[in-house]
RNA sequence: GUCCCCAUCGUCUAGAGGCCUAGGACACCAGCCUUUCACGUUGGUAACACGGGUUCGAAUCCCGUUGGGGACGCCA
């Protein structure tokens, strides 16, 4: 049997980290099996469901590379189907008419949690007569569910899990508008559309059973349940908008790239042995249901960034070039092909030191900055008096030198040992003065990328420019 | 309140009764490398929540306690 999977998420806000997490595992299942993996917009909630929300879903799963297969499926546009199903179960007798007023059933709820019981239906319309319905009443579909026994599923994470059916109630599965509501169609899509595995996050337990019952009562087959446990933020608590409840597109622009937040989100509640950098290809390759852990996990931004290093090593520089580009266009304005040209050079360098492309980004900046180049607090500091004068010295040996990275280390070196000092003595004042930090990669190699006159000119720069 | 799920270093995890004096990774600390910062590298601190069983033997199985989480909508 082939596997067909689906992501389903509800357009009512972005792509979340969780989701995200739910989608690629998903992927990978279907990707590992030669399966299907589809994409489901669960768009029935008419009143919170966006447009913009759709396309940052869309967008989101795009950046992160989860191509889905076939067309996207919008619930919304299934409705009928849907109340079809709700309405072939009241005429087979599995489901009934239900008068309850919303108001009838709140105080039902209120007498449950006062006595202490299970908050659930009581069967008002279950057995009683539809000739005793109140005028004027639109009726809500039931499900007639059972009462007696348990309902158990066999989920690939959870192990078997059961719950005794007086626990659950008899829920609505068709509004008194006429709507279906979550749990039918979820089944109806699920079934209609061939899903053999469903893989979601673990809030959806609860509702197993309840599908599980609709199945039954339709005397559909199940699909395969895995239900992952959810990610929490650093604090153990819920996911809020502080630590990481944030669209996959938040992350895109603190600078992450989509492999490493791949990577990440895998080994995040699964894991193969002591496998950490792991590729798409070998994910693919390695993924199961069985590697899931079953405690839910704290989203850690420190590993993140270590993961995101390390992608970051090992992107092609053209790639990084644009997306730094794209960054620095934005603060400075268009950026002409020299300074592409000095980023493509400098780029090995840069990203040996940076985490994130935001990080790259700053850190790149100097190469592109009109002189005079500013000079931050450290920078001013590194350059003083002493660190002037050992520059101003230095410029003639710098303006007869050949101009390549190894010559410039050479002579500087060897200027350093003349004068007794060490070699940092007069690299720190000027990468001070080129670059106008403290930070930076390897000033020679800086000094060769940005030529002789760039160079000089900023030193020239730095020097007038003392207090 | 009711039901369900979970529980190994700070974090992510390996571990499916003896291979565990509990392994790896991130973070942290120290050393090395070094023109800065990173990278890299070497070493270190650090965990089986607690209490009972079962067993010759338990991180691994069972029960309870505690602590987390989730669900209880004519939302999805």
């Amino acid at each position: 049997m082939s596997v067909v999977v689906r992501f389903a998420p509800s357009p009512t806000g972005f792509l979340h980290i969780g989701g995200a997490r739910t989608a690629l595992f998903n992927w990978l299942f279907a990707r590992h099996h030669k399966g299907v993996y589809r994409l489901r917009i669960e768009d029935t909630d008419r009143a919170r469901s966006t447009k913009q929300a759709v396309d940052a879903i869309l967008d989101g799963l795009a950046w992160l590379g989860l191509d889905w297969d076939g067309e996207v499926v919008f619930q919304s546009q299934r409705l009928e189907r849907h109340a079809e199903v709700a309405r072939q179960l009241l005429a087979e007798g599995r489901a009934y008419y239900c008068y309850c007023t919303p108001e009838e059933l709140e105080e039902q709820r209120e007498r449950a949690r006062a006595a202490g019981k299970p908050i659930r239906y009581e069967g008002t319309w279950r057995d009683r007569d539809p000739r005793e319905a109140p005028a004027g009443v639109k009726p809500a579909i039931r499900l007639k569910a059972p009462q007696e026994g348990e309902t158990v599923i066999q989920d690939h994470v959870q192990g078997e899990v059961r719950v005794a059916n007086a626990q659950l109630d008899d829920l609505i599965i068709l509004r008194a508008d006429g709507t279906p509501t979550y749990n039918l169609s979820v089944v109806v899509d699920d079934h209609d559309m061939g899903i053999t595995h469903v893989i979601r996050g673990d809030d959806h337990l609860t509702n197993a059973f309840r599908q599980t019952q609709i199945y039954r009562a339709l005397e559909w087959d199940v699909p395969e349940f895995a239900h992952v446990p959810l990610i929490h933020g650093p604090d153990g608590a819920k996911l809020s908008k502080r630590h990481g409840a944030l669209g996959v597109d938040a992350y895109r622009e603190m600078g992450y790239l989509p492999e490493a937040l791949r990577n990440y989100l895998l080994r995040l509640g699964w894991g193969h042995g002591d496998a950490e950098i792991i590729s798409t290809e070998q994910a693919i390759e390695w993924f199961d249901l069985s590697g899931i852990g079953r405690a839910p996990s704290r989203f850690d931004f420190a590993k993140l960034d270590n993961l995101n290093g390390h992608y970051l090593r090992q992107a092609d520089d053209e790639r990084l070039v644009a997306l730094v580009v794209e960054r620095l266009e934005a603060e400075l304005g268009p950026i002409g092909p020299e300074g592409r040209s000095r980023l493509l050079q400098g780029m090995a360098g840069l990203k040996a030191r940076a985490k994130t492309v935001a990080e790259l980004a700053a850190s790149a900046r100097f190469y592109v900055r009109p002189r005079p180049v500013p000079l931050d607090e450290a920078a001013e500091q590194l350059l003083g008096s002493e660190g002037r004068a050992a520059l101003l010295s230095l410029m003639p040996h710098l303006a007869k030198v050949e101009w390549s990275a190894a010559t410039l280390e050479a002579e500087v070196r060897r200027e350093a040992e003349s004068r007794g000092v060490k070699l940092g003595a007069l690299a720190q004042p000027l990468r001070a003065a080129v670059t106008g930090s403290k930070v930076s990669p390897p000033i020679f190699e800086v000094m060769a990328i940005l030529g002789r006159d760039e160079t000089l000119g900023r030193i020239e720069d730095a020097l007038r420019s003392a207090p």
